[in-house]
DNA sequence: TTTTTTCTTGACGGTGCGTCAATATTGGCC
DNA sequence: GGCCAATATTGACGCACCGTCAAGAAAAAA
């Protein structure tokens, strides 16, 4: 039809067209069933096309976690928009990544895998370096929330660390706390636990832990709550058609250890 | 060979020796490689004798995972039995579980995947089984700590908690801190923090939190480390032998918050 | 020895990944 | 317009893998 005009925009669309494609098939079935004949045999061009596109599976799979990704960066930059403290963004961001696990957990899997030697060794040098990027991108977010607790005077540095350190934790163990949770709530076995609550309740730990003000009580009472749901509302819908509800915190049993 | 006479232990030694072969594999190359058709291969069976055993690749994969989950148990029924507080044994299960990590990366992470719909909608009811029965025997030892820790006086749970809660807490967050760890020191990207190192104050961070005393600094000085290399020396000299040290803790920074 | 039961085998159908020679499309040139 | 070169597209092909199953082998029973 139009070969030889492909260099620029052309390309990019087709791209997203190739990835909304896989999404939609992903979400159809599942992440294993996808595979590169599938998603040719769904779209208007041939095998070879696709793979002149993606060099190969790993490389549409690291595709789609960035697509996630910048999913999250989204949610993220909106996150940053609310008016709060520090810990009202740390709130914010954990709230986020929960809502982004809960309704692409496919995608917030493949974050994990895209940083294991399977994928990242088959992916494309371009696909690779906007991976590191975007991670970056979230990354930065966090630390914004700990350079601002920093200044408002509500986070004290301990001899020996830095904010890094700090956003390394508060990644970890979010990335800990709602990938068990997303699993279990999903699996057979004992539920002895309200995973998706206890998300919260271990963010509130790790900042206690780092002796962050003020205490975790300020969480039930805080406005920023409900700006989340303001700003989040098209996501929570999109969760409830799913049969998921998200109307944790404020009944998150608090830690009042001031 | 021997028909009609595989009803028991015979069935028992297959089992052992199909694992055992299809761990080897993994190693030699890594776990995305392995195939059915390779480890019949390897055996001195044919591949319908090894789908006597394992119903599906997934069912294989299943039974890897659970032998990782033997060794785990393994590895804290060791823990288990150090001379130390609660604490001391929530770090000695922390250290025993990032030694695990670094040991068997891919049984580690096979521990998450055993519990995607891609996995257990695949497994056989008797692995599946197995499988929620190591994972309680391994949650145990968690608890276990936790209550020496209550019974103790040293850990007083908040209202409206109880040590499940607690115990899931600790199991989130390390598996969080271990698996970005275990991911970040082998893939490309920046490399700004001592992942190894702050699988440990990650913890201390959590127990700070939790209000567990006493504080962090006693890791430091306490003999528990020195127990460790003990009944891990065989551990730590194989990982030696990788190239990978795992003498941390000594060096680790601590977060004295009293 | 013959029959029956149990276990093993590997060839086969179906699917997926990635390649590549053949084909189609377009821009430039005469 | 007609022709050439450059580029894009196609889908059939080779290979590997999963899981099955009819045919066959081995032992127990008769």
């Amino acid at each position: 039809m139009c070969p030889r005009i492909v260099t620029d925009e052309d390309r990019q669309q087709r791209d997203r067209e190739l990835l909304d494609t896989a999404l939609e098939l992903i979400q159809q079935d599942n992440l294993t069933s996808l595979s590169m004949d599938k998603l040719a045999a769904n779209v208007p061009y041939s095998k070879g096309t696709v793979y002149n596109h993606f060099c190969s599976k790993e490389d549409l799979l690291l595709g789609l976690c960035n697509c996630g990704m910048e999913i999250v960066a989204d949610l993220f930059d909106r996150a940053a928009g609310i008016q709060g403290s520090g810990r009202d963004h740390v709130f914010a961001l954990t709230y986020a990544y929960l809502l982004y696990a809960l309704l692409y957990r496919d995608q917030f899997f493949l974050h994990v895998q895209s940083k294991t030697p399977s994928l990242y060794e088959k992916g494309s040098q371009e696909r690779l370096e906007r991976n590191l990027q975007l991670e970056e991108r979230l990354l930065g977010h966090v630390l914004q929330a700990v350079e601002q607790a920093i200044t408002e005077g509500n986070l004290q540095l301990k001899p020996g660390w830095d904010s890094m350190q700090v956003a390394f934790h508060l990644w970890a163990s979010a990335f800990g706390a709602i990938a068990v949770a997303s699993i279990k709530s999903q699996s057979p076995g004992p539920m002895r636990v309200q995973f998706k609550r206890e998300v919260f309740n271990q963010m509130a730990l790790i900042l206690d832990g780092l002796g962050w003000k003020p205490s975790t009580s300020a969480w039930k009472a805080c406005p920023v709550l409900q700006q989340l749901e303001t700003i989040y509302q098209s996501e929570l819908e999109a969760l409830e058609k799913q049969g998921i509800s998200l109307s944790i915190p404020a009944t998150c049993s608090q830690g009042e250890n001031a």
